[in-house]
DNA sequence: CTAGGTGCCTGATTGC
DNA sequence: TGCAATCAGGCACCTA
């Protein structure tokens, strides 16, 4: 599933790619992958408009429109967006299909149909509750740690919480935890300072690892970036999908429990 | 306010 | 073998 490594590297290829392109056309296929505004003025209002850059706030794609509007894709679970020439075959699993004007098309497909595209002028309605980018210079170890002793809940929950911290789904949480020495069951707020600035380091350098290997693709998954390319970072997992596999710190074998509804990767030796 | 539960979806896996 | 049931999971939405 896409997280933000994954949309990053998205954003970055598709800032490549787009920039300066205009729409044509847009065909829906399926009407509720389009959140806002209804798939009919999608349709009739968004051809001429031109994408001016292509950027990323937690897990959504921002494309910024001519005319100060945005389009916002959220890939959720199987979501995918990719660049091709006019005549490539269509995905069967296509569900909004932007037609630009120098022939080329941008695809959204997403067989699971959790996805969703917003376009809008004011993207702080969509992006407005989003919490702080784990990677950006202002986003610092200590008002990170005030922020985890506000609350009182275990620790996997909360980071999946995208209004506590924008980016994290469920792989780069349980592989944070893991880099940081940090049981998901921990209670945030029993955090020691020196805890939490663990923990801050290591989801920053689980996240820049990641982006550097252009995102995980594991076996079941369809994450590809703009071009249909696998990331390269699955087999830099250290405790996610390894249940069974021994610790690689400690030797352990990884445990795997469910906290929440998610599936949790942990060592029990490693992690307290 | 927060915490917890459910629905949205389909491909893959499991069970009989 | 074939079919049905189950599972996975991010997030919106609901209730307590």
């Amino acid at each position: 599933m896409p997280e933000l490594p994954e949309v990053e590297t998205l954003a970055t290829d598709l800032r490549r790619l787009l920039t300066g392109a205009e729409f044509k056309s847009v065909e829906v296929l399926w009407p509720r992958s389009v959140a806002m505004p209804t798939a009919e003025e999608l349709v009739r209002q968004l051809p001429g408009h031109q994408i001016q850059d292509v950027s990323r706030r937690g897990k959504f794609l921002v494309l910024s429109l001519s005319g100060s509007s945005a389009l916002l894709i959220h890939l959720r679970m199987s979501g995918r967006v990719r660049v091709e020439p006019a005549t490539a075959p269509v995905d069967s699993h296509a569900r909004v299909i932007f037609h630009l004007a120098d022939g080329r098309r941008m695809l959204f497909s997403d067989p699971r149909k959790f996805g969703r595209i917003y376009w809008t002028a004011d993207a702080h309605c969509v992006l407005g509750d989003l919490g702080p980018e784990p990677l950006d210079d202002d986003f610092t170890a200590c008002d990170f740690w005030t922020r985890l002793s506000a609350h009182k809940g275990a620790l996997k929950p909360l980071l999946l919480n995208q209004t506590v911290l924008a980016g994290l789904g469920n792989i780069y949480t349980d592989e944070a935890l893991f880099a940081a020495g940090l049981h998901p069951l921990r209670k945030a707020n029993t955090l020691s300072v020196a805890e939490g600035e663990r923990l801050y380091h290591a989801i920053r350098e689980v996240l820049q690892q990641a982006i550097w290997h252009r995102g995980t693709t594991l076996d079941d998954e369809r994450y590809q970036d703009a071009e249909g390319r696998p990331g390269g970072h699955a087999q830099h997992l250290r405790v996610y999908r390894r249940a069974g596999q021994p610790c690689l710190r400690c030797g352990t074998p990884i445990q795997r429990t469910v906290v929440g509804t998610r599936g949790t990767y942990f060592c029990p030796h490693c992690q307290h």
